[in-house]
DNA sequence: GCAAGGTC
């Protein structure tokens, strides 16, 4: 081992003590090997003699714990009033170790002067390559002429640690470069963004989140900002989603064996005319055929090993523990030395894990002991060689149990859950799928394919041991291809799309995973900010909303048009770290094109300020002070404006002294909502209105002028100019408006009578019918008994009729059905979104252009249900209480007619329909 | 009082 001459001093420096004590005891084989206490407790200093390519060496093996150093500014910057924010892009920044880092530090000197070489052995990864420069330079300023070597291992086993340490390389600078670079560029853009807009907003809102509003801090970060929108986002698509009503047909069939369920082949149909169409096609011909009967074995595969992300997600859906909770569980876990270093992205064992040894130890556990010794036993069939997830870190295994226990006094519940969860997940990733008998029957009914299956397992293996996990099984009768039957049941019904749900724990590491947001060390940390600074919030099924607070934020900086909360910036930045450790750019090239981007855009920002500010006041009320200061600059905060929906409604005066209010968005949005001419006073209250939306709508206390105002009417008024306040739309019409423009201005400034939410559905497009001049709420197409009112067009045209919508007017063009029973017959139907009006050609043209009143029939079932589910017309044996319908009689397969319940025809041929 | 990344 030793060769000859003078023996030298190495210091080897690990990333961590563990890691430390392992290269040691490797290494030395525990043979004559010492520890001593560093100047740091947890930092001990290993020490034996070791021969490296000949040299017989003394070998001192020590750690740190992750990073050493700090990167900061300079003193004259530290403090937030000290610079303008947007010097922080300039302003000198240095590397330091802080205070809680100064004893290993201390170690690190000592031992470096009685050394010759250093050695380093942090993880082989960027992070590591940087701390490696940071002892470097730490060691170096108390030796200049010690030998610098690299040692390069990715896994803590003998074979490969003596392999390092016989074949050291050099550090690679451009790793180092990248984490340097990824750090100062961090550090500015969060100051300088967290100052600015932490200085801005505090004090001008009343911002109630926190207890103290004057130690709030309105962080911004690289990673967690566009964690935040993420949340944000989903939240968005959640209110924004419009519920789409779609069309189902529904089978079953009960025999003496059970029922079978069969699901329609087509899924669903958004179009309620097709739907019927269909629909009615089969229940003319109910008669079903066995079409084909399939069998098939299908396996559940146990999951991949263990990697830190998917320990957080699966910790989150089965015990409800935030990923934060489940680190540091794991981490006193790890500590224990019951588990493994529980922060990896490794999803794959090393072919050199003795797997089996880990088994063996669980043998003794009374709950799942005989599980891993049927594992063991070859005779069972139950051992497989775990599956790889495709990710290696190079530096830890897959989170496994290296200790057993059958629960410590001193666990709790989320400890003993935790050990739980990676050793049955250990002992899943080692077995054998579930697997299953899938048996699909497929039938045919007047040419519609059906299909229903079941399932029985054969083999659970794995899910023995797995208990998080469930394959249910389910039986169905027996069919022979060519079988016929009638159905039990054959119905049509109703669905309507849903929103997603809200962005779980899981969830929310998933999108981060994806987008490269965060380490695997990191993300639980990211996630917590968000609950710390108050900018979202975790409600009792582990789901997170934003709040006012988070949601203002994201929505100011979108409003300008950046993406500041998108995680494009981190991409980039990824991309460009990527580049210099790969030597294809600089640190110093890097920095500058990166800083002069984002200090370019800090500046916009700032310059937008008035975008974070109208934000904030849709969810805030502003501080005194500040309200007072704006007031006659910009007015008070009204509402977001219902037309433009970009800018702020306030409260202003014009040139006359008359009150009004106004969109911030003039001239580009001239809406205004004028108020009664009578008013002497108005202020925009803390008050929000309870039944006007789109909300907040604040109410404004007026004083109106006594002599103005008939006597029956109070001087002092709390209103609202959101469309509910009778008061003031009848002081409008009675005191008329403080415009002297608006009689002359036609289609300029709104009077009251006609408020600023009827301006907006205006403009908006009815969500009902598409159309724009109406809102869903007085939508003609849902007003029972305004169908005679309106009347459809049928004239000729070109050879052909061209016939407009009844329900919203649009211009329907000819289509040909394609169906068995009505293959070439014309029809007409609305192509609006959403709108299901349809009306035959023939009923046209041998009426003249007669109200369809049973085509509207058909319609007019879509539309009430479409409002809730509610009754569905009084023809036809209709369920309104679940919102499926059925035919009239209540029984399909007798083939009565759904409309007017005559057995004599079906609803295809009903005189009462489309006549 | 700011970031994100190591780690205890």
């Amino acid at each position: 081992m030793s060769g000859g001459g003078r023996a030298i001093n190495v210091l080897n420096v690990a990333e961590k003590p563990s890691v430390a004590k392992s290269v040691a005891t490797l290494l030395s084989r525990g043979q004559g090997m010492r520890v001593r206490e560093g100047r740091s407790r947890y930092n001990k200093i290993f020490e034996f003699d070791y021969g490296i390519r000949g040299q017989r060496c003394r070998m001192l093996v020590t750690s740190v714990t992750g990073h050493l150093m700090e990167l900061e500014f300079e003193d004259r910057f530290r403090k937030w009033h000290s610079c303008d924010p947007a010097d922080l892009y300039a302003a000198p920044v240095r590397k330091s170790v802080p205070q809680d880092k100064l004893d290993i530090k201390r170690t690190l000197e000592e031992e470096a002067r009685r050394c010759q070489w250093l050695v380093l052995w942090l993880d082989c990864d960027r992070e590591g390559e940087n701390i490696a420069f940071e002892v470097i330079d730490t060691c170096t300023a108390a030796n200049r002429n010690l030998t610098i070597k690299r040692a390069r291992f990715s896994a803590l086993i003998e074979r490969e640690i003596h392999d390092s340490v016989q074949n050291l390389v050099e550090p690679n600078r451009w790793f180092a470069d990248a984490v340097d670079a990824r750090q100062e560029i961090d550090l500015r853009i969060g100051a300088s963004f967290t100052r600015f807009q932490t200085m801005l907003l505090r004090d001008a809102f009343v911002i109630d989140s926190a207890a103290d509003d004057r130690n709030l801090v309105l962080s911004y970060g690289p990673c967690q900002f566009p964690t935040l929108g993420f949340v944000v986002e989903r939240f968005w698509e959640i209110q924004s989603h419009e519920p789409e009503e779609f069309w189902i047909i529904n089978c079953s069939h009960k025999s003496e064996e059970g029922i079978a369920t069969f699901n329609w082949t087509r899924g669903h149909l958004f179009d309620y005319t097709c739907a019927v169409i269909i629909y009615e096609m089969c229940v003319e011909e109910p008669s079903a055929t066995v079409a084909g009967v399939r069998q098939q074995e299908k396996y559940k595969y146990p999951p991949h090993p263990l990697s830190t992300i998917e320990l957080e997600k699966r910790a989150s859906r089965y015990f409800r523990m935030s990923s934060e909770h489940t680190m540091k569980v794991a981490e006193e876990l790890y500590q224990a030395g019951f588990v493994s270093y529980p922060r990896t992205e490794t999803d794959n064992f090393s072919a050199r894990t003795d797997l089996h040894a880990i088994v063996q130890e669980q043998q003794g556990h009374p709950v799942w002991g005989s599980y891993a010794q049927r594992l063991l036993d070859p005779s069972s069939g139950l051992w497989r060689n775990p599956s790889n997830g495709g990710h290696d870190d190079k530096a830890h295994p897959p989170i496994h149990p290296t200790k057993f226990s059958g629960g410590e006094r001193n666990w709790s519940q989320d400890h003993h859950r935790l050990y739980e969860l990676v050793v049955r997940h250990f002992l899943a990733c080692v077995s054998q799928p579930a697997v299953g008998a899938e048996t699909t029957v497929e039938i045919d009914i007047a040419g519609e394919q059906f299909a229903a299956s079941g399932r029985v397992i054969i083999a659970k293996n794995y899910l023995d041991v797995y208990r998080y996990e469930s394959w249910g099984g389910s039986v169905i009768p027996t069919y022979v291809p060519g079988q016929q039957f009638i159905p039990t049941t054959l119905t049509l019904d109703s669905g309507v799309t849903r929103p997603p749900p809200l962005l779980s724990e899981a969830d929310l590491l998933n999108c981060m995973d994806k987008a490269g947001i965060g380490t695997d060390a990191t993300m639980h940390d990211h996630i917590k900010k968000l609950l710390d600074r108050f900018y979202a919030t975790k409600d009792q099924n582990m789901r997170f909303s934003p709040t006012n607070l988070g949601e203002a934020l994201v929505m100011g900086y979108d409003d300008m048009g950046y993406k500041l909360w998108k995680p494009n910036l981190r991409s980039m930045m990824e991309f460009d770290m990527r580049a210099v450790s790969e030597g294809a750019k600089t640190k110093a090239e890097v920095l500058e094109t990166c800083l002069q981007q984002m200090k370019a855009c800090f500046l916009d920002a700032r310059s937008n300020k008035q975008k974070l500010m109208e934000a904030m006041a849709v969810f805030f009320e502003r501080a005194a002070q500040t309200a007072r200061d704006e007031q006659h600059v910009v007015g008070e905060f009204v509402r977001l404006c219902g037309l433009c929906h970009q800018s702020n409604m306030v409260l202003k005066r014009n040139r006359d002294g008359n009150f009004m209010v106004g969109c911030l968005g003039f001239p580009q949005c001239r809406n205004v909502v004028w108020l009664p001419g009578s008013v002497s006073e108005a202020v925009v209250t803390a008050n929000i209105c309870n039944s006007c939306s789109p909300g907040p709508i604040y109410m404004i206390q007026f004083k109106f002028r006594r002599l103005e105002i008939p006597p029956y009417f109070g001087v002092d008024h709390l209103g609202c100019i959101g469309g509910c306040d009778d008061t003031l739309q009848q002081l409008t019409e009675i005191c008329g408006t403080g415009s002297r423009m608006s009689a002359a201005r036609g289609g300029g400034p709104t009077p009251l009578s006609s408020s600023a939410q009827r301006s907006n559905s205006r403009q908006q497009a009815c969500s009902n019918c598409r159309q724009l001049g109406h809102s869903s709420t007085d939508c003609p197409s849902v007003i029972s008994g305004t169908r005679n009112s309106r009347s459809r067009r049928a004239d000729q045209q070109d050879g052909g009729l061209s016939v407009s919508c009844d329900t919203c007017g649009a211009s329907c063009p000819m289509r040909t059905a394609n169906t068995a029973n009505n293959k070439g017959r014309k029809f007409y139907s609305c192509q609006s979104e959403g709108c299901n009006f349809f009306v035959w050609e023939d009923s046209l043209q041998n009426g003249g252009g007669r109200h369809g009143a049973n085509g509207g029939a058909s319609n007019s079932r879509a539309r009430s249900n479409s409002l809730g589910g509610r009754g569905r017309g009084g023809r036809g044996g209709n369920n309104a209480t679940n919102g499926t319908f059925v035919s009239a009689t209540g029984d399909p397969v007798t083939g009565r007619c759904y409309v007017c319940g005559d057995p004599s025809h079906f609803a295809n041929a009903c005189p009462n329909r489309f006549t």
